[in-house]
DNA sequence: CGTTTTCATGAAAACGTTTCCGCCTTGGCT
DNA sequence: AGCCAAGGCGGAAACGTTTTCATGAAAACG
């Protein structure tokens, strides 16, 4: 049915051995035996069975790529840099979604011995440590923008924290006092950060950081618009609002639109992540610009030079934490800039 | 290092077959053995080697997909229906993104060979026929809103064309005459289903479709951008846009905002896709809701049922070509509501 | 009690490759 | 002419499973 080495070897009328040093280069075969090889091969239409391979040469070049409930465009964006880079070196890219506890993890781990060379897990929100430490077995593994207690492992993180500092203090360098935060859910690592970065932001201006100047949201556009609402009951109302990421200011501009507030007149908004609308926005929205598909393009670099470095018996040429910088990215939403023509070259940018 | 069947067989003094036969459970084994087998895993932990496993099988439990270069939303809405089906029927997801030419398709195709079990394959923009008739072999493909010219595969559409047809159907009933496209690449074939949508719809109205009222876009925000500025010089100007895509839109939007143009007042507005943000854009935009995961999970679906179809030398129970239907989701953008608050419960909703 | 059936298990083959080892041929060197 | 090195190639083992077949013991049956 499907044409193994064997069918080629026959048609060809040399062993499967020779057929494999043909096709993989590594031994000297005779010019005359390639390419009778070569022809047989084409003739017959014949593709190595990669399964096979793997089996003996203990190597699927395939890296498996855990990841949470994710969003919209980070996940595509994250998705990009991390096949994009596997494929320029030749691996293939298993994705394994959505894992919302660790028995599910424990799980995929399981099931993806003998598949994966290695593997790359964010989990921001469930501590995969236990899992890995059982089920990881030999695998070079990298953390994304996740926790691992108790476990040593390489890690690739997001500068959540600095990020974060640098919009409150541009918003508090703009004059104001009273800033408040939208935050995302509360046992979700980014947020955490960010909201950390707000907090001491403030604490370094000798300001507080109360409690009721925090909205719980979860980091969707509706829980954004639901911020709306909190904010119009807010008294003293806050002169400006960090949101910790964009698509909850997205909601939260839409519901201040309906309670009559003007951006940035009345209050002053930033948000966390730039996603592509955010430049396109009515006011074009102040954020912090993360580079997404760069920290998934270092994630799967990552892992590549341990599989490497684990071949050659040499110690990784690569740091064991990495942590992707982010950049404020000014527009109008903060008033710090007349609204303009949001086109690239025009647009503001500022080293945090 | 790895321990294999053959450690556990020792450890537990019986023979690898009998720890296959416990851990697969397709024989019966005494109890007093399972017992010990099952010991003996727990304590060397040991796990399967799925590789090892399939090459004897003949089964990867794995699909691979083939994606082209997507753009945010979509992409991750995808993968999320396609992932979350695998992982509910247990079959790993293998994906390659970006592909531009059909040289690129073969390569992958080639070296996905003996690494998955089937195929979806999405290539709205380059015919990939010959490549996956050479090289997708005995493989289960289904293809996700593309073509491929002479060859008989499954596939899996959006309707474009209707949910085109019904936005312009919309525009037309509410009075517009002169209703001008936002369009995506030439050669992309949703792009260019909806762009018919729009002729045939003015066509059926006995209005003409001339090329003058149709702006070159990409389905990028940046090109909706500069198709302000094209706008503004058409003369006469039209009363109502399409725009092929929501991210056109929210670029068009914010071009129309510099210009001074509002919307609906001066220009009704309607989009395709219906990605999240839409209803908190200012105003709330009129668009086309593609089920986008549902689009995945089916092809998903297909693919799997054709897997299993082919085990059991049974026809398959899906049909051979799918079309998924889309939904026009009215709001402010158009004219027919006055704007007001964006929740799902006040939003109306049309069916074609 | 002898025969047959059932049950539990082990040995070995198979999946499709790669790679080690060794054999044979050639050709260059002394 | 004899020897040795190198080149080219085939045989066979190996990777870690599953599955078929065979075998022996126990159970069922007359």
């Amino acid at each position: 049915m499907t044409v193994s080495i064997r069918d080629v070897a026959r048609e060809a009328g040399v062993s499967a051995a020779t057929i494999s040093r043909v096709l993989n280069g590594h031994t000297a075969v005779a010019e005359e035996t390639r390419r009778r090889v070569a022809e047989a091969v084409e003739r017959l239409n014949y593709v190595p069975h990669g399964g096979a391979r793997s089996l003996i040469t203990r190597r699927t070049e395939t890296v498996g790529v855990l990841l949470p409930d994710l969003y919209g465009e980070f996940f595509s964006e994250l998705i990009r840099g991390i096949d994009q880079t596997a494929r320029r070196r030749g691996y293939h890219v298993l994705v394994s979604g959505a894992h919302s506890d660790a028995a599910e993890v424990e799980a995929v781990l399981r099931a993806l011995r003998g598949r994966v060379d290695g593997l790359i897990v964010m989990s921001p929100d469930v501590d995969t440590s236990p899992a890995l430490a059982r089920y990881g077995g030999a695998l070079p593994i990298v953390l994304l923008d996740s926790v691992a207690e108790g476990i040593d492992l390489d890690a690739i993180t997001i500068d959540n924290y600095g990020g974060a500092r640098s919009m409150v203090r541009h918003l508090l360098g703009l004059g104001h006092q009273r800033i408040a935060l939208l935050g995302g859910p509360a046992h979700n690592r980014d947020a955490r950060e960010r909201a950390r970065g707000w907090r001491e932001a403030l604490a370094d201006a000798g300001l507080p950081a109360p409690a009721d100047l925090v909205f719980p949201g979860d980091f969707s556009e509706a829980s954004g618009h639901a911020a709306g609402r909190w904010l119009a009951e807010l008294a003293p109302r806050p002169t400006a609002v960090f949101a910790a990421n964009d698509a909850m200011a997205v909601g939260f501009l839409s519901a201040l639109r309906e309670i009559g507030l003007a951006v940035p007149e009345d209050l002053a908004l930033g948000g966390f992540d730039d996603i592509p609308i955010s430049r396109y926005l009515n006011p074009p929205l102040t954020s912090v610009r993360v580079p997404i598909a760069e920290l998934g393009s270092r994630a799967m670099q990552h892992v590549l030079s341990l599989l490497e470095s684990r071949e050659e018996a040499a110690p990784p040429a690569v740091g064991r934490r990495d942590v992707v910088a982010t950049k404020l990215i000014v527009r109008a939403s903060c008033g710090a800039l007349r609204a303009r023509t949001p086109t690239p070259s025009t647009e503001g940018r500022l080293e945090p």
